[in-house]
Parts: C-alpha cells; structure tokens; sequence
DNA sequence: ACTAGTTGATTGTATCAGCAACTAAAACCG
DNA sequence: CGGTTTTAGTTGCTGATACAATCAACTAGT
C-alpha cells in the first residue's frame, strides 16, 4: 500500500506539472489509446481504470472539456458511447510519455530486478482480477 | 495500481460495514497500537502511513473525537505531541482485526505464494523507501 | 406491442485529501 | 543573548472521489 501511494503520489505530481494532467486521466487516456479504434465503451474502460462508475463519468467530463477525447453515441445500443482520443489528446500524450517513462523507471522500475519484476507482473495481476471476475 | 486500488477498496469497505472506521484510519491505529507506549509523534506516523501532513492532521482529529486515540503535548518539544490509543482505540482494533485479516487474506494474501509474498515483501519495501530516505 | 426487469451512464450530496500559506516552538549562530 | 532559519503541526480553500438514487435505453416474456 505504501509502495503505490508513493509511486503514485511521485507519477501524479511529475504529470501535473509536466502535462497538466492527474495520474488517472493520463491513465484514462492511456487505456483509450490503447484500445479498439472504434472507441471503448465506458464500462470496459472502467473495468480498466481505478475509477468507479460515477468517478468515470466525472473525470471523462473533463477530458472531454480539455478537448482530448470525443465520444459519440455508440451505434449498437443508444445508452452507451464510443471513447476515442482526440487528435490533441493523442499529440497530449505523446509529448508526456518520455518524462512519464523516466519518471516510472525513477520511482518504480529501476528499484525491481528482473525476477521482482516479472513475479510482481503475474502475481499483482493475479489479486487485481481476482473480485472483478 | 490496480491491484493495490482493487484491495484496498475492498479492504476500506469491510472495514466502514464492520467497525465504522476507514482503511486510513485503521491503518493510522495500528500503527499507533504497533509503536513505542509513550506515545508517536505525528511526524513519525505520517512517514509511515499513506497521508500528506494536512491529511495525518485531519484523521487523527477525526480519531479523537471518535475517542480512539489521546494526544498529549510533547514534554521535549512544545511544538510537537504525542499519540496514544485509548482503551477504547485498543478494544476498537482487537474487536475489528479477526474479520479484517480474514479479509487481507482473501481479497490479498491468498492469491500469492510464499515465494510471492516474500519477494513482493522485499521489493516494495524498496520502492517505497526509495524517496522516502 | 406492453410490461417487468436489467444494464449503461449521470447527478446530488457528502467526505476526504492535498496544496500552499500560516503560526508557533526550537535550533542555529554571529 | 537577539535575530534568522528550520521544523512541527494546523487551517483555508479547492478538487477529486465515492455512494446512492435516478434516468434512459435495451431485453425478454407474454
């Protein structure tokens, strides 16, 4: 618990100041980068992110206003949206990401050995799926 | 991220049902409960929790007017204090801890091996006394 | 089609947390 | 000592988050 609020503490303010963006919304945009061109629907990215439902919608509200993500209704069933980036968010994450690496090598990575790393990975992955399935 | 988001919210939420109290504050009371009978400085429970200072000054206001721990001034340094569990603080821990490892163990503990468990022991532990230091 | 129930997403409200500015006590130092 | 700097802790303010209730759209069973 320690070690994620330090290194998550450390990535939010190096973000802040560097892209004007909290650790969840670069990693919100992140998760829609990184997914189907389409457009990700808000529950899927939900399951991705740290958010809950109504945390979602709130921080999706703002990056809609800052102009990196469009969302559209989705076609298939009119409840939900399509997320994508935006061209601004795409170029948003783009100029962040090689201080954002140097700064997960600095507070995180360079402090695993390869073997840490790689338990870490399955076993971390492990406990995070585990009551969302 | 989101192993230690997906624990600790289940964690916090057994935790608000069963005693009343945040994962925050329960962590803030045992650490109390773990330290010198004298009493901590708040100082020193701050580098050991997961709050800012601001945040460590509201918890343990909160916790006292819960009656859950006691401050004193500090006969060495006027400015600082020292913290102490009440009776009460202690019954409130002793009575919430079988319920609460039983869920350490089943939303964490039991997804890991030993080998798991010691190498993450380890490496965290290096992580987050990395820019602690 | 019509109703019942489910699911996707939003909103009202309250709380918690953090930053930055502040107060007060202690340590330092010429 | 008297003045400056550092350290301990608090407070005003703001923003982010969660919970619970709500609204809207889909699905199914009749």
């Amino acid at each position: 618990m320690l070690a994620s609020v330090v290194v998550s503490r450390a990535l939010d303010r190096d973000l802040q100041r560097q892209a004007g963006l909290t650790l969840a919304e670069h990693h919100l945009l992140a998760i829609v980068n990184e997914s189907d061109p389409q457009g990700i629907r808000p529950t899927d990215l939900q399951l991705l992110s740290t958010l809950t439902k109504s945390g979602l919608t709130r921080a999706v509200d703002r990056l809609e206003a800052l102009g990196l993500i469009a969302s559209r209704v989705c076609p298939t069933d009119g409840r939900g949206q399509l997320l994508v980036l935006t061209a601004k968010g795409r170029q948003k994450l783009r100029r962040a990401a090689p201080e954002f690496f140097r700064s997960v090598a600095r507070y995180f990575a360079d402090h695993l050995t390869d073997r840490d790393t790689e338990t870490l990975t399955v076993a971390l992955e492990r406990v995070a799926s585990a009551d969302r399935a």
